[in-house]
DNA sequence: AATTAATTTGCCACATTGTTGCAAAGTTGA
DNA sequence: TCAACTTTGCAACAATGTGGCAAATTAATT
């Protein structure tokens, strides 16, 4: 398990530490994005509050994670897919927040829609995010 | 002119006053979205900071303004369309971010698609924030 | 027009969030 | 194992957002 962890930071040309690690392992194990102070919470006193904010950064720059633009103030971060690489992201998957339970979960499957803009536009980035009610708190 | 803006304010209940002529000026005459710094910026020490913030606060509850999500950490706020009513925003417009000149627009032509979303997901709202140049960055 | 009731504003203090510099600790590669 | 380089934690600081309260302003009423 650990071994895998250390291969996805030096494909990420990431140095391995331990402090990259718990993040990591935490990304891998949650199903929704995470703030960094759900990153804050879950670690405890383990790890300096700056840390994060860098290990965000440097997982960010590397490609390893994309942030996910939210109307709250709070910016998520999650996983990228095979397909990003540093420096350039191909996530043109939609993303939804649950407004129940403040989740947000990448909608792999729902590929974002091309859309016209106005003629001397250049698209480079395109972000889908749905708010409303996810399927698990519906059933309650 | 001064008259119009009134106009506007009592039409969303909002009680008017020097601060809120100020900003609503502000946010017409700009065509870009307004973020609290912007304000800031623009009014100098005219206005108290925590005014801005409860200026914003209530013309968002009353649906004067909508805020657009990014993925930096600064809040957006913009116009709204006349078919935006208290507590129910219809701004299913896209967004458009220039990395050049920082500006976010609001493409009004540009309605946002519907997508197919999983099973049991119940969606109220949708966000589509394009990034790339606009046309007039795009000229130099 | 003047008075009253209600709302808004500015100031203060405080909480939260994000940034920078630097020495100590850890990682990488030879 | 050692040297070069990177990362981490701590401290201090900057920026951003929130709440209380008295004074000022607006709206409503007579």
């Amino acid at each position: 398990m650990n071994e895998e962890l250390q291969e996805i930071l030096r494909k990420s040309h990431l140095s391995v530490t331990d402090t990259r690690l718990t993040i990591l392992k935490l990304f891998l194990k949650n199903k929704a994005a995470l703030s960094h102070a759900d990153i804050e919470k879950s670690v405890g006193k383990e790890l300096d509050r700056v840390t994060i904010y860098r290990t965000l950064q440097a997982f960010l720059e590397k490609g390893l994670i994309h942030n996910i633009p939210t109307a709250s103030n709070n910016i998520l971060y999650a996983l990228c897919k095979d397909e990003c690489y540093e420096h350039q992201h191909l996530d043109n998957h939609a993303h939804f927040v649950c407004e129940d339970c403040g989740q947000t979960f990448c909608l792999e499957d729902v590929v974002i829609p091309r859309i016209q803009v106005p003629k001397n536009f250049t698209v480079k980035q395109r972000d889908f995010i749905l708010n409303g009610q996810c399927g698990n708190c519906k059933k309650k």
